[in-house]
DNA sequence: TCAGTGCATGGTG
DNA sequence: ACACCATGCACTG
């Protein structure tokens, strides 16, 4: 926007100089900018304005952190610091580096910002560039901002809406311009960083993206791009670009992932808010700021990306996207398209979110131009535009058919958005959605398979990081099957029409992380004490306890418990590198991640190039043999070790729960004699112990994983048993001193009673009134809520949902009482069975003490046997059937 | 009649 | 209850 201006003064009130040829200053509260002469342009420029003209203003302040100067008073400067919580200010670059999260509270909202938001937004337009942000005043930007691959002037004819405010930037000059400065700021940046806190230096910590408050810290910001454009003028750079760089700038690349020469931020974009304070008048003050690639600090998360837009691009396409080896790649977002989208009419609905964190604002439906350029490095051009809906926006891309056919992109498949800087292009990557051929699919048949390519990224994206997370366990317990478990499905019906149903959108969160789901006995079976950790043996009615009530559990490496051919007690483990299954004591504790280099019991496979022992079908064998698929998948992964990843074993892991739980249960001629409420593959003592009197038994002093975790889980009832026990006894002591008067048989029915009454239940009926204390069985049905079962793998959290007769800490006092009732039958029991010598077939097993363990898993099928109140203390004959719980 | 356009509707989270 | 978004459909040329 040059002036004319030969007849104007420099706009500082202190210059005053007649205009030869005026250069930008400030934006103005007009918006416009403020029209410098040559001499005051320049110090405005080098950020020394300020110091130069309002050195004797008051207003100066110094950086909380590195003590730097900062005029606070006045509009030339305002950018230029954050005001701080407790008081202070802190200069931006130090404010990024402590990050800071809100913007001045101070500067104008941005509805009160004199350029009106949706002028804003249209003068940003005609510059845009994806790599700027946008903010109620963003002056600093990088050079890359005003890549002229976007400018109005290359695309189309302006739209009417948009305002003419710079008086015809010349956009190009200032992208070239700009790209040279680009380099000018790298080198001055070291120069700057030197003089930096010197008010004397008055380099500029000023953020590019000018960002007001908003720490984005490596990561572009998107909301600050509004006034770089309009800062810009037409004949001269804006004055700030020729500064020193701001650190950020070097935050930027050191903070991003070097991916072969590409310096990618990626996984997790850019924070996503609004674009500036424009559609809705939202600031983006409440942008979750990022550093190295986290949110940060008060992210709440409103602005961030679905998990189904963030990006999750491979390296492969970082690759694609880069070309040139010193772009940064930028994923911003991507979305999988729909069939509307890669229909025919050519209209790419873009999450909102995405459209005005990412995009240009726009304030008329009409939008603008937007080019965009594919992994072939064509350019194409598509009108980024909106229709007003609900009170809302909705945004589209359209035009972008061409784009779609030439990806031979279809519905399902997956286009990305990215950018590239220092040029800010955008690039609009793809992702087929499956491998797998899909049938009949038009536009509106969808193959729903992409969730298995999603993941496949996800796994590429992850493989640098091949420690799964188990970010979360479902405390449902359940697999999220659709994570792992992709099948193609047909869209019918518009209501089914969406690619996956939106209750089957793939859990894949935190950034790429994959949140693996297991059941909870799959999690129980992965947990084991810590290693450095030497319990404490409590012996506990005969029996010994680890105790681990310091240190907490670990997760252990998945391993199938099985017995040697000598009967001694093993555990097969699978390597993460290679994949081959080693044999292990049974003892062994396994960490998370364990390789053939970790075999230390058996020196000849402790490296992955030696053969495993097992044969693939005595692997299919141990394996539940309804996973043939998670069997062949094991096979194929040590078949071809080369071409899977880390994950590729977790996978593994995942697909045998998943095709434990979406396919049929362990048929009956499986190995599971086991409660229903266990899988194949289980490795809890119940379902690895043989049949009633087959097989190995546990012994007692048996430290295997599973009586391990056997004996912790019942150590903590037996303990919060004892303290109930303890409890009552001094209660009933104290009793027995207030009401010695009373009988003592009395007494004991009183505290029977009150045992009985806490432990009601909906099924509690039975025992209550068929029952005589003094019978076992019928006191066994009154003892929980699965009619006289317990379960081992109970959860406190998961059962108080599940449990019928769950309220506030009923669970573990059902199960504390059950323990009790167990422990009183036992005796009661022994002492039936030695009165009557009639032993009941099911109670003993004679498996020491892990027996005790399946004493107290009960068979959940039970549960529907109301006249079972013989309590089954062992564990179910083989020939009982699984049921499933869910 | 058809393609394109823009809004409305309704499912989903 | 609300926002988002996929897409249906009316309207227009």
């Amino acid at each position: 926007m040059s002036s004319p201006s030969s007849t104007k003064v420099c706009f500082n009130s202190n210059c005053k100089e007649l205009l030869v040829q005026s250069r930008k200053g400030w934006r103005r509260r007009t918006g416009e900018f403020a029209d410098l002469c040559e001499r005051c342009a320049s110090v405005y420029e080098e950020g020394r304005f300020c110091e130069t003209f309002h050195v004797n203003a008051s207003g100066w302040r110094s950086c909380e952190s590195c003590g730097k100067q900062i005029h606070c008073g006045c509009i030339v400067s305002f950018h230029m610091f954050v005001l701080l919580d407790a008081g202070g200010i802190e200069c931006i670059t130090c404010a990024r580096k402590s990050f800071i999260l809100t913007p001045n509270p101070a500067w104008p909202p941005p509805s009160l910002l004199p350029l009106q938001p949706e002028r804003i937004k249209d003068l940003s337009v005609k510059n845009w560039n994806p790599l700027a942000g946008s903010g109620p005043l963003p002056w600093r930007q990088a050079p890359s901002l005003f890549n002229g691959s976007t400018t109005q002037s290359e695309l189309q004819p302006r739209m009417p809406f948009e305002v003419e405010i710079s008086g015809g930037i010349d956009k190009l000059r200032i992208s070239e311009h700009l790209s040279a400065s680009w380099e000018n700021k790298k080198k001055e940046e070291s120069h700057g960083r030197l003089l930096n806190g010197s008010l004397k230096s008055g380099v500029p910590e000023i953020p590019e993206n000018g960002n007001t408050g908003i720490n984005c810290d490596g990561q572009y910001n998107p909301c600050v791009h509004v006034s770089q454009q309009s800062f810009s003028s037409k004949d001269e750079p804006s004055p700030n670009f020729s500064l020193a760089l701001p650190s950020e700038s070097k935050n930027e690349m050191n903070d991003q992932t070097k991916v072969s020469g590409i310096h990618v931020q990626r996984i997790t974009p850019p924070p996503v808010g609004k674009q500036f304070c424009g559609h809705n008048g939202l600031d983006s003050s409440a942008e979750a700021p990022m550093r190295n690639g986290r949110p940060r600090g008060d992210s709440r998360g409103r602005n961030q990306l679905l998990p189904r837009y963030r990006p999750r691009i491979t390296d492969q396409e970082l690759q694609q996207i880069s070309g040139d080896s010193n772009s940064v790649i930028t994923p911003l977002f991507e979305k999988m398209l729909s069939a509307s989208d890669a229909g025919r009419i050519g209209r790419l609905v873009l999450p909102k979110k995405c459209a005005e964190a990412y995009f240009p604002p726009i304030s008329q439906p009409e939008g603008l131009p937007l080019k965009v350029q594919d992994l072939k490095g064509r350019e194409w051009v598509f009108q980024f535009r909106f229709w007003p809906n609900n009170n809302s926006r909705m945004y589209v891309l359209e035009g972008v058919t061409p784009c779609i056919q030439s990806m031979q992109l279809q519905a399902g498949d997956i286009v990305t958005f990215s950018r590239v800087e220092p040029e800010g292009k955008l690039v609009m990557g793809c992702r087929k959605a499956s491998t797998a051929p899909s049938s009949d699919q038009g536009n509106d048949a969808v193959n729903i398979g992409n969730g298995v390519s999603t993941l496949g990224d996800v796994s590429a994206a992850k493989s640098a990081d091949p420690a799964i997370t188990l970010s979360e366990l479902d405390k449902s317990g359940y697999i999220a099957k659709e994570v792992l478990e992709a099948k193609p499905c047909s869209r019918v019906k518009r209501k089914n029409s969406t690619l996956i149903s939106k209750g089957k959108r793939l859990r894949i969160e935190n950034g790429g992380m994959i949140e693996l789901k297991l059941t909870m006995e799959q999690a129980q079976g992965l947990i084991r004490p810590s290693p450095n950790h030497v319990p404490a043996i409590v012996v506990i009615e005969e029996y010994e306890f680890e105790e681990y009530e310091q240190d907490a559990p670990v997760i252990g490496m998945p391993t199938i418990p099985a017995t040697d051919n000598t009967g001694e007690n093993i555990q097969w483990t699978q390597c993460e590198d290679c994949f081959k299954w080693r044999k292990v004591p049974a003892s062994a504790l396994l960490p998370s991640r364990w390789t053939c280099s970790g075999n230390s019991w058996d020196p000849d496979r402790s490296v992955c190039a030696v053969a495993q022992e097992l044969t693939s079908e005595q692997l299919q064998d141990l394996l539940p043999t309804s996973n043939k698929a998670a069997s062949k998948k094991m096979k194929a992964a040590k078949q071809d070790t080369d071409s899977v990843g880390p994950l590729e074993g977790l996978d593994t892991l995942a697909n045998l729960a998943i095709q434990e739980e979406g396919e049929a249960l362990p048929s009956s001629s499986q190995a599971t004699t086991k409660h229903p409420r266990h899988r194949a593959g289980c490795s809890c003592i119940v379902c690895i112990q043989p049949p009633s009197g087959k097989g190995h038994k546990h012994k007692q002093s048996c430290n295997c994983n599973v009586c391990a975790t056997v004996k912790r889980r019942f150590h903590t009832l037996l303990l919060k048993r004892g303290k109930k026990q303890s409890e009552k006894e001094a209660e009933t002591a104290r009793q027995k001193l207030q009401q010695e008067q009373l009988p003592e048989q009395l007494l004991d029915d009183d505290i029977q009673h009150c045992n009985e009454t806490s432990n009601t239940t909906p099924n509690h009926e039975i025992g209550s009134s068929e029952g005589s204390e003094n019978d076992p069985t019928v006191r066994k049905n009154s003892i929980s809520p699965f009619k006289g079962q317990i379960d081992l793998n109970i959860q406190p959290e998961r059962e108080e949902e599940l449990s019928p007769s769950s309220d506030s800490g009923g669970v573990m006092r059902l199960l504390q009482d059950a323990t009790e009732r167990y422990h009183r039958q036992q005796r009661l029991s022994n002492s039936i069975s030695n009165v009557n010598s009639v032993g009941n077939q099911t109670q003993q097993d004679g498996i020491g003490g892990a027996n005790f363990s399946n004493n107290i898993a009960f068979d959940s099928n039970h549960q529907k046997t109301e006249a079972n109140h013989h309590m089954t203390l062992t564990m179910n004959a083989p020939g009982s059937t699984p049921t499933t719980d869910r």
